[in-house]
RNA sequence: GCACCCGUAGCUCAGCUGGAUCAGAGCGCUGCCCUCCGAAGGCAGAGGUCAGGGGUUCGAAUCCCUUCGGGUGCGCCA
């Protein structure tokens, strides 16, 4: 149950009544009408713009729109109060009796509150993490990995059918260096010294594995092959993919399709790809301009074969081959595209880091030629994320092969924490990490009072007496802090689907830390006003219609952290 | 030079896709609240020309233009 969308159709009927005898005009779009709480409460319990929005195209002015909807508003079943506010705002208070059954709602609703038709089943292709399989997850990809995760889990509570997927670069020249490197360590393994890891080759010990898996395979038999290469990338790219699961699955996140960029070569889905394209009359043959002000150094005017981006809404044309004719990065991505585009999915997500800026319109435009404008392609740019250790930034060095890993982060902190903190901003907002603020156990640290809440709630739960008897009656909460609360417990379904349209998961993690505030607030009224607990000796009824109430908004509490991946505890 | 992102309180950031006593939260600062289900909490005070300027309309922190300031990226790397 979701009172702002019901009340949303409820206005609509109304002005489709007032359409049907005549009073305005047929054919008025209701896109822009909402449905909200309005700011400040005491304006009311839902208020809605009809009248502002539809005035102009209806011939008339808001107040005089507003009147004409108030008598039909007012005669709704629920509607205790109607009134006509500001520039033209309608209020409605609806009747207290609908407050309990909305609570009744959620309590029947369980685990299943909040969660919703809005995306009818559409196909939604979330692809994210997608780092080269040449190491270990280091902590630049936490954040698009929680946040891919998160937003794929808010999709498919909210009813679109989601793949959650990761492309591996497996055919680039990186990995190639990837073979280079783990054939010396294969060779180390067999008890040659081979010193300090050559500059250019991956030097970390986790590829000191991959050599011993293939020494114990192969003994020594490659080092007298010429065609070891392939044969010890394939066997490296899976070890390491392994490792990635293996990191991905320490935050809980577990992809269903790993897509191989090197099938699409071998399987001559570049080439088709290419081919549609150029049967569309999407590719030529030309020159691409220098970029201006600065020309690189080494830059040579030479033809390639160029993808149309910039008749899609991109700034230029874009290379599909090299001036040597082999394929680039982009053609594979193309090929990726036409790939997804004929799954059936109506709407592709990138989740990238934001030095992937300059990649979203080529995306848009591949996935515009392809589908004629029919598949939407958001793709959502994660900011880096700065390291902090008691206010110290955290150095690291790539080159040494200093980085802190994901795993690294995950182990000293949490699963719980890493994520809930990651998606505690917007996406496209910098992010500080300081791992003494995220493991600190106060109301500094939003992880904590969140979980706090959920966790308290438990513990009267678990106090409470066996043997109540009576039934809840939710028309006995009437103070402010509780009301409060029962306007937050029905905002939720709201907050999912505002987040779910924006592909902004970081709203659920604010709704919750707004709503834990609310419920740390009734609690300790609790404290000055004794009558406000919530078990309360001989007083079996309003202790039952509390405990349910505090059922409820644990409902919120722990469906919400469930959408983003975090544990709600129920003890700290 | 071009494109994208960002600019809101001393600090870190929200602001529900244009709404109303709307300028918010947390930290920090000042002062309060445990005989009581978890004080691991709560309440109150001080603090901002929403970077500057113009425009769009009933109405702008939000949309458009522009200036300034910060970040990222910019043919054949992946």
């Amino acid at each position: 149950m979701n009172i702002f969308a019901d009340f949303q159709k409820v206005v609509e009927a109304a002005v489709a009544q007032l359409v049907e005898q005549g009073k305005l005009p047929a054919g008025l779009d209701m896109s822009k009408v909402t449905a909200e709480p309005p700011r400040d409460a005491t304006h009311g319990d839902i208020s809605t713009n009809v009248a502002m929005v539809l005035a102009k195209p209806a011939g008339t002015n808001p107040r005089a729109l507003a009147a004409l909807l108030e008598p039909v508003l007012a005669a709704h079943a629920d509607v205790g109060k109607v009134s006509v506010a500001g520039p033209g705002f309608i209020n409605l208070t609806l009747k207290p009796a609908i407050w309990p059954r909305a609570l009744a709602a959620v309590l029947g609703q369980k685990d299943a509150y909040g969660s919703s038709k809005l995306g009818q089943g559409e196909k939604v292709n979330v692809e994210y993490v997608s780092a080269n399989p040449t190491g270990p997850l280091h902590v630049g990809h936490c954040r698009g990995a929680v946040f891919g995760d998160a937003l794929a889990s808010l999709l498919a509570f909210s009813g679109y059918e989601v793949t959650k997927e990761y492309y591996i670069n497996d055919a680039g020249a990186q990995v190639d260096v990837l073979a280079q490197s783990a054939f010396l360590r294969y060779r180390e393994a067999l008890g040659e010294q081979v010193g300090e890891i050559p500059s250019g080759l991956y030097p970390g010990d986790y590829l000191k594995p991959v050599g011993a898996a293939l020494a114990k395979e192969h003994g020594n038999s490659l080092l007298s092959r010429n065609d070891w290469l392939p044969l010890v990338r394939d066997k490296a790219i899976s070890m390491m993919m392994d490792m990635i699961r293996d990191d991905l699955a320490a935050l809980a996140i577990k992809q269903e399709v790993f897509f191989s960029e090197k099938s699409l070569q071998t399987s001559g889905a570049v080439a088709g790809a290419l081919a549609a394209l150029e049967k569309a009359g999407h590719i030529y043959v030309g020159k691409l301009p220098p970029p201006k002000g600065e020309t690189p150094p080494d830059w040579e005017d030479r033809e390639q074969t160029l993808f149309r981006a910039s008749a899609f809404g991109d700034d230029t044309d874009r290379a599909l081959k090299k001036s040597d004719g082999s394929f680039t990065y982009f053609a594979s991505d193309v090929a990726y595209a036409e790939n997804k585009i004929a799954r059936g999915f109506g709407q592709l997500i990138y989740v990238l880091g934001a030095d992937h800026g300059g990649y979203v319109k080529r995306l848009q435009a591949v996935a515009s030629a392809f589908s004629g404008g029919k598949v939407q392609v958001d793709v959502k740019l994660c900011q880096l994320v700065k390291l902090f250790r008691n206010g110290e930034p955290v150095k690291m060095s790539k080159r040494a092969g200093e980085f802190v890993t994901l795993r690294d982060v995950v182990d000293e902190v949490g699963a719980d924490v890493v994520r809930f903190m990651m998606l505690y901003r917007k996406n496209e907002a910098p992010l500080d990490f300081d791992f003494a603020k995220v493991t600190e156990q106060s109301k500094d640290n939003p992880v904590f009072y969140v979980q706090y809440a959920h966790a308290r709630i438990c513990s009267v739960l678990r106090n409470a007496p066996a043997n109540l008897s009576g039934t809840p009656d939710f028309a006995l909460l009437t103070d402010e802090a509780e009301v409060a609360l029962i306007r937050k417990i029905v905002e939720f379904p709201r907050a999912i689907e505002a987040a779910a349209l924006a592909h902004e998961p970081h709203r659920i993690a604010f709704y919750l830390y707004e709503l834990a505030s609310e419920f740390h607030s009734l609690w300790n009224r609790g404290k000055e006003l004794p009558q406000l607990r919530f078990i309360l000796e001989g007083q079996d009824n309003v202790t039952l219609t509390r405990l349910a109430f505090l059922t409820a908004i644990r409902y919120c509490l722990a469906n919400g952290l469930r959408v983003l991946g975090v544990t709600p505890v129920e003890e700290m």
